[in-house]
DNA sequence: GTCTATAGGCAGATAGAC
DNA sequence: GTCTATCTGCCTATAGAC
């Protein structure tokens, strides 16, 4: 096998480009208060060309949770690989929340969750799809590390990782109103530390 | 002074009508997706009867936030006045959640929080007002629970308060999806095991 | 793939009769 | 206080030209 040259990094398509606008917008805004003039005045195009690459609305709402949740998916595949310690995937897990947040955005599944009720039933699924998915690698984590003892917690792992999802997602959701990143910072400083008091270190 | 009888307990007049109904209606799908025409139907009156009491939806938003929040506080302050400990306290909050919660109801509060970016004005400052209320209250209870020895916490009062306010919010949010108040039960005593472990109990 | 043009619906809001 | 009627605007979505 030769050594084929990769051409260069070519820019992002129109699809991927309407995905862009839509998730900044719906993680600001949410999905109810989005619309398809949103997206094409910022990328310039019209609502027909829109509908185009996404007929439907929910179709562009479901691309945008697939997407997502692939893309935080692999995040965490990565501390796996890497062999990350458990303290370091927790502390990791924390900063994917605080780097969204630092870029004054909710986590795009979060603010989808408060709209649940009102969603078509593809985004539904794939929204519960996403926390299921950090759910259970949460609850490995901690699992592994109560037996190696550098973690603490009472109760099963998964009611633990419920909390830790629960708290990281309110925590950021309340953040908002203040626009103050440390008032997230501050709480999963508080989670973590409740974990890891009185464990020993990892 | 005579005992002089009581009238009867009147009906809640159309105002409170209104804001009954427009509250679960927001409870569950939020502010954004949802109309006059939502409460209209269900009250059996047209739109523009809604718009004699409340003439536009920020007003009826901000009177929805207002009431709510004041029904918060007098929880609150029953507990205060009936001397309860920190650790009642903080039982009897979580209830509230919980009893909503069993309603099928988000918190109005945590679902416009979501929605924050898009509100009007007079609503973001009530919806701070309302997680503010909170916040100092828990906090002086965590305080005061300290220095009994009841509860136990890393940081400062209002650092764990807001802890508290986050994973509940979140919490409830994340059980939404899976029509499942277990969901919320679990982390919240997951939550106050946290607090109360290893303090000796008051 | 993107455009212009437009259909069809529902939203918030107002005027004026009763 | 509640009604009918209506205005205006924005939204999702489609048809058809380029």
């Amino acid at each position: 096998m030769s050594i084929t040259p990769q051409p260069p990094p070519s820019r992002p398509g129109t699809p991927a480009r309407i995905l862009d606008a839509a998730e900044r917008i719906v993680q600001a805004r949410g999905f109810n208060a989005f619309s398809y003039g949103d997206v094409a005045t910022e990328l310039n195009i019209t609502t027909a060309a829109l509908h185009y690459h996404y007929p439907r609305k929910s179709e562009l709402g479901s691309a945008l949770v697939s997407r997502y949740s692939a893309r935080f998916a692999s995040r965490l595949r990565e501390m796996d690989e890497a062999g990350a310690s458990t303290r370091s995937k927790l502390d990791g897990y924390v900063r994917i929340y605080a780097e969204t947040l630092s870029e004054g955005r909710m986590c795009l599944c979060g603010v989808l969750a408060a709209e649940y009720m009102t969603l078509p039933a593809d985004m539904q699924t794939a929204i519960r799809g996403f926390f299921d998915q950090n759910e259970a690698w949460l609850a490995a984590a901690l699992e592994r590390g109560k037996t190696e003892g550098c973690v603490e917690f009472a109760g099963c792992g998964g009611d633990t990782a419920r909390m830790i999802i629960g708290c990281l997602q309110g925590a950021m959701l309340l953040s908002m109103p203040y626009g103050d990143v440390k008032r997230f910072t501050a709480v999963a400083t508080c989670l973590l530390c409740g974990l890891y008091r009185q464990a020993r270190p990892s």
